[in-house]
DNA sequence: ATTGATAATGAGAGTCATTATCAATAAGCA
DNA sequence: TGCTTATTGATAATGACTCTCATTATCAAT
C-alpha cells in the first residue's frame, strides 16, 4: 500500500530519468512544475499551475507551464481530460490506474469510478469491430447527490 | 421502419415548428442549412457545411452557420461531438438514439454501437453514487481493422 | 571549476475555432 | 404594403493555446 508522498517520489524520480535518457534537461522550471502537479489532487489545467507558482516564482513563463504539462502528458505521468470542451486539465497517471469519471453538471464535482463488468464488455464490443483499442473514456453527466432535486 | 427521407422531413417539420413556438424565424439561411446538415451523414463541423453551402450560396456568413449549428444542437436536432479536442463535429439526434463511439487514431473512420448491458451497469453506477445522470459518452480510441497492424 | 554546445526559457506574436458587435436586411404579422 | 424587430454578414474580439527567437542555463567534457 504505497502512499501519496513514496508514489509521488517515484514520479518524480521516473520523470527525472526519463529526461537524462532522452537527453532533455532537468530545469528549476520543470522540477517546480511536476512537485507541484503531484503534490495537487484533481484535474488541474496548466493556467492553474502557473497562476499558483507565478507567486513564488514571478519570472515563471506560462508558455512553460503549457510545454511541461504537455511533456507531463508524453512521460505518462499526467492524462488528460477534458469534460467541458474548454481547457484541457491533467490528472495523475503515475501509479494511479485507469478509471472513468461522473462529472456533475450542477457543481462541477466530479466523481471517480471502474467497472470491470463494463470494462469486460468493451474487450467484446472491439473484437466484434476488429478494433484495437489503445485508450477509452467513459463520462456520465449529470447531477450528484448533493445537486440533484430531491423531489 | 420510417426511412431516412421521412425521418429527415419530420425532422425539417419538427424545427420550423419549434421556430414558431419561439417567435423565431425560419429564414432562407436556417432552412438550407439544416437541409444540409439532414442531407449528409457523418459527423459535420460548422465549417463543412459553411465550405458546401458558400458554392451555391455565396453571400451565406460563417457566423450564421455556426449560430444556426447551436440552434441545431438546442433543438436536439442535433448532438455535439468533439473526438479530436480540436473542432465541434454535430450528428443526427432526430431519430437517432444514443450511441457510444469507435475512433479510429489511423483513418480517422468512427464507428457506431450500442451495448445495452454497458448502459444497464451505469445505471447501476450512477445509482451506487446517488448520482442523477442527464448524457453520457463512451468513446474508445485505436485502429480500425483497415488500420491497425497485423504482426 | 571552466568551458562550450545546445536545450530550455520568457515575452510576445501568431493561430485556430468560436463568439460578440452592429449596421443593414428581411421575416412575418397587421 | 408597411412596420417591427429578429436575423444576417462582415469584421473585430476572444480564449486557449502554440510558435518564434533572442537570451539564459544545464551539463558533459575538459
Ligand atoms: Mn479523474
Ligand atoms: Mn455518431
Ligand atoms: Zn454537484
Ligand atoms: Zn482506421
Amino acid at each position: 500500500m504505497t502512499n501519496k508522498v513514496d508514489r509521488d517520489k517515484k514520479a518524480l524520480e521516473y520523470f527525472k530519468g526519463l529526461l537524462q535518457q532522452k537527453k532533455m534537461r532537468l530545469t528549476k522550471q520543470r522540477e517546480v512544475i511536476v512537485r507541484l502537479f503531484l503534490e495537487k489532487e484533481g484535474h488541474l489545467c496548466a493556467e492553474e499551475l502557473y497562476l499558483a507558482l507565478r507567486k513564488q516564482y514571478p519570472r515563471l513563463g506560462e508558455a512553460t507551464v503549457y510545454r511541461t504539462v504537455k511533456l507531463l502528458k508524453a512521460a505518462e505521468l499526467a492524462s488528460e481530460v477534458n469534460f467541458t470542451g474548454k481547457r484541457r486539465r491533467f490528472e495523475h497517471a503515475f501509479g494511479h490506474p485507469h478509471h472513468d469519471h461522473l462529472i456533475c453538471l450542477g457543481c462541477g464535482k466530479t466523481e471517480e469510478f471502474v467497472n470491470q463488468s463494463i470494462e469486460k464488455i468493451q474487450e467484446r464490443v472491439v473484437r466484434q469491430y476488429g478494433f484495437a483499442p489503445t485508450r477509452h473514456r467513459l463520462e456520465i453527466f449529470g447531477y450528484c447527490r448533493d445537486c440533484r432535486t430531491t423531489e
